[in-house]
DNA sequence: TTAAAATTGATAAATATTATCTATTTATTG
DNA sequence: CAATAAATAGATAATATTTATCAATTTTAA
């Protein structure tokens, strides 16, 4: 999602969020990735244009953009953490092979399940949040 | 799953697996806790009993029993990686208060999201795993 | 413009995990 | 059972990631 400084800004005074270059620059370079970058890979992609922003400040920044539901947590089996601008319900493939993690929808899969729980709820669980996992490889077209 | 030293010292031969005492008793640890423990909690577990047990050893042991798919990593939003030893597929419900996972079986989930698979695949992805997880809150019975 | 409050950046500290390396232990062989 | 080669363990250093500290700067509102 690309999203202007002036977009970021009014929905950060919206959710009461104090606009600062830093924030909204980080938030901005979030939203346009689309692999779901680290820490580190988000400090590296503003370096160029905003060199003083440091580390500190995109964790602080991601977890607040996390606290205010405007980014979420995605943990994989690196010992690290990354970061999703995408807070619609969606699925995570990971490639085992290069570790890369896709975006997929699937909304008759996500009603497919909903419905399961509706009818057959979790004993003594109150369920927020379900979350489906598929690990695998992607198979790149152009080999072969 | 309690597991007898014997037991799993024949487990481990049939794996090619070199039978060591920190070995065993570490998966001996994972295998009765039902709490999917991190390594460090495993390695205070094992204390009174094998008190020379190094945690880098824990940590060596629990990669290879992973390796060897006798254990399988649990990754959580805590920096800190936990470990599971019930290796049948089986969904695991995060309590956001406490921390805690528990496991949940559902076998008619599974054939259902199988059987979604089964006839409308992803393309381009090799599906090898799917890991549902369910986050939430666990009512205590024992409140009010 | 001023001032209070919040945020930043520099840096130290904390955590979790991995690497290194020698001594010990294991499994195998004679 | 003793000897041996190979693998593993434990001690500890190093690395990697994340969090805490705190004075200086910036933001927002008056
Ligand atoms: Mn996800
Ligand atoms: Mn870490
Ligand atoms: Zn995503
Ligand atoms: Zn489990």
């Amino acid at each position: 999602m690309n999203l202007s400084l002036t977009q970021i800004k009014t929905q950060f005074q919206e959710l009461g969020i104090k606009s600062t270059i830093p924030r909204v620059v980080i938030y901005q370079s979030l939203a346009k990735a689309m692999h779901h970058p680290s820490a580190e890979e988000i400090h590296l992609s503003i370096q160029k244009k905003y060199p003083g922003v440091s580390l500190a400040t995109v964790y602080k920044t991601l977890d607040m953009l996390v606290q205010k539901s405007l980014a979420s947590k995605v943990v994989t089996d690196e010992d690290k953490v990354r970061y999703d601008s995408k807070m619609e319900p969606h699925i995570h493939l990971y490639c085992e092979k290069t570790q890369k993690i896709m975006d997929y929808d699937d909304q008759e899969l996500a009603e497919l399940i909903a419905g399961h729980f509706t009818k057959k709820g979790i004993t003594n669980f109150k369920i927020n949040r379900i979350q489906v996992n598929i690990k695998g490889e992607s198979k790149t077209i152009k080999n072969k």
